[in-house]
DNA sequence: AAAACATATTGACAAATATCTATTTACATG
DNA sequence: CATGTAAATAGATATTTGTCAATATGTTTT
């Protein structure tokens, strides 16, 4: 895959913000549309659309749209991708050790 | 564990930033002291000393100290944290649905 | 004890982000 | 085709974040 650094951040962005973190969890348990969402938020619906716009980005969330509703959903394919991404990152190679000493 | 959402944005902002992510690909092959990371880095002590904060915080990374020198590291039990907590959070229960139709 | 060095902290400032109100776009229906 | 509804976009603003220069803290060495 060989994301670059950008990249990653974009993935990782998505779950820096408390309200989006809670848009996660509320999708836990199957797709919800946008006014489900917005109704559990406390925002207005511009700062959902926003929100929901960076989590799309990310890849973690997918949305759908249906008729004048937009159905979003946690993307298996998208989780399995920053999982993979987190692992790769934080995959230590070899234990070189620091010669400042 | 039981996360609330605060405590999982403190995890993931520390790879919402270029440079950090930079930082944990330095890191991953090994141990490395702070004036190491510095001249890779671009930036200024107080900047990479700031990042090192976040980094830490996040328990993605361990610092250690040794007379002057600080050493930092990749920590194992952090990132298996992490990727839990991703695995956790991205994961789906039940397709309920939306009954927004 | 003084000097030198590595890192952390403080304070200031610029850039990025989250939020809102107002408006626009897109779709459905009377 | 006009009206109503859902979501997106634009523009404005307050907050947060990243950065630096200056300074403080802690450690080693002379």
């Amino acid at each position: 895959m060989e994301l670059t650094n950008k990249q990653i951040t974009v993935i990782f962005k998505a779950l820096c913000d408390e309200n989006r973190v809670q848009i996660v969890k509320l999708l836990q348990n199957g797709e919800k549309c946008a006014c489900r969402l917005l109704e559990a938020l406390q925002c207005t619906q511009p700062t959902l659309s926003h929100h929901m716009k960076i989590l799309c980005d990310s890849g973690l969330v997918v949305g759908r749209k249906e008729g004048k509703w937009m159905y979003y959903s946690i993307s298996e394919e998208g989780t399995e991708a920053a999982l993979e991404c987190l692992r790769e990152l934080t995959k230590v190679t070899e234990s070189g050790g620091c010669c400042c000493k």
